[in-house]
DNA sequence: GGATTAATTGACGTATACATTATTGCATGT
DNA sequence: ACATGCAATAATGTATACGTCAATTAATCC
């Protein structure tokens, strides 16, 4: 009798957060793509699937169905006798990636500007801007890029379209480690929260056409700058 | 000893066509998406993860590892003791989804527009407007859709992102069973025609941001047609 | 008789075993 | 010394084994 006592606490609202509760592939996908995010491999060095279980502490199967995953996301690359390998991101990959971010995100401004939000919900909006503005002036860049993060994530989900949620996360996903590499060496983005807030105003007057030329307009300058300092430094990829 | 014979030949040089030379896993994943655009099982029904290991004539790894991917692709939904089904679409699916291809195309077509393109690349586009036509005057609309998908395809090629192509692709894969549904319950597509050719017209001309403002009336002209026509079946879901 | 609980079944998640095949190193011949 | 081919090695692709847990059925209690 190894059931266990149905007594037991029900868990249903907590269900996707507890990490024990979750099956190891997906331990594997959160595992692998925090391991990629903190740089745990260099670039370009091709690690096996049953090292990745070792440093896991689980077997090969998990590891696999997780990498299959991140193949399709197009965050690593697996070469059949080699491993696996974090993705490489040239300018030119810079350039389309941002090109289809642009594109969804000012869809989904657009689509933002015609909708009502809660007051709470625009609040937490100017938050961040708030808080970046604070970030900038202590000039603490990574706490700046978290901010600004959350302001994009948070007008695509005022959108209201949970699918194109998804694939700006998944494209943002794939080009974060070349924002982090930029971040120091691009100048300071004190013109962003410019664009940030009129993006806002924008919304808030429901002017759908504004909102998204003028965050269009953003995005295509954050691209210009990244893609420039990745040419420059004659970066075949990064 | 049920392995299959090793004196078999190599087909190196054929490996991404030839179906015996690719792996299980992708012969699953090939095998399920065309019982899948083939109606073979009805809507909202599930199937087991063993009953398509026998359909398909082998284990259930490679049907797990093709599942991970049609799940991902946002094909499929796979419910733990259930099995998979094929995952319905409601009228608000596809609007958020055909959301997405208009921007997505949008952006290729403009792209596209700024290109130079080898005159065969453009009687090829326009041959598929030729196809339409024919199809149209013999009333084969299984034809008319496939030269209209081929259409498609081809101005988002020219658009030279891949990744874009890619994207565009996942997110026809999600309405093709809508839209076949829908071919005979829409009136004739005869206006579409006109429209190509417009965008046609304006990517020779170089003219980005007409080619772009045609083809997003075009895709949304298309989008709330069958909506409309989901909406009025009463049907929560295809 | 209805509802709650216990037993049973069987599908899934994961680990492991195994055959296949690419890669690496070595030996051999020119 | 260099190229060529063969053997050894090792990582993968796939099959299979197995424990776990949810769903269903049987059984018990009020």
């Amino acid at each position: 009798m190894t059931q266990r006592n149905s007594a037991e606490r029900q868990e249903k609202p907590n269900a996707g957060l507890s990490a024990d509760r979750s099956s190891l592939t997906v331990q594997a996908y959160r595992g692998i793509k925090r391991l990629i995010t903190e740089n745990a491999f260099g670039a370009s060095d091709f690690i096996l699937e049953q090292d990745l279980a070792n440093r896991l502490g689980m077997s090969r199967t998990p590891v696999r169905e997780a990498l299959i995953k991140l193949v399709q996301e197009g965050l690593v690359e697996v070469r059949p006798r080699h491993g696996m390998r974090v993705l490489p991101i040239s300018p030119q990959d810079m350039a389309e990636i941002y090109d289809i971010i642009t594109a969804l995100e000012t869809l989904a401004v657009e689509n933002a500007a015609s909708r009502y939000h809660a007051p709470e919900t625009l609040a937490a909006l100017e938050r961040t801007i708030a808080d970046m503005d604070v970030a900038l002036a202590q000039d603490d860049l990574l706490a700046w890029a978290e901010a600004d993060e959350s302001f994009h994530r948070m007008i695509v989900e005022m959108g209201g379209n949970a699918k194109l949620s998804a694939a700006v996360s998944t494209y943002l996903d794939q080009v974060r480690r070349a924002r982090m590499f930029t971040l120091r060496l691009r100048p300071k983005p004190t013109a962003s929260n410019i664009d940030h807030a009129a993006v806002v105003k924008a919304i808030r007057e429901g002017r759908a056409d504004i909102a998204a030329s003028v965050h269009r307009d953003h995005r295509r300058k954050s691209c210009a700058v990244l893609t420039a300092i990745l040419q420059k430094l004659q970066l075949r990829s990064i």
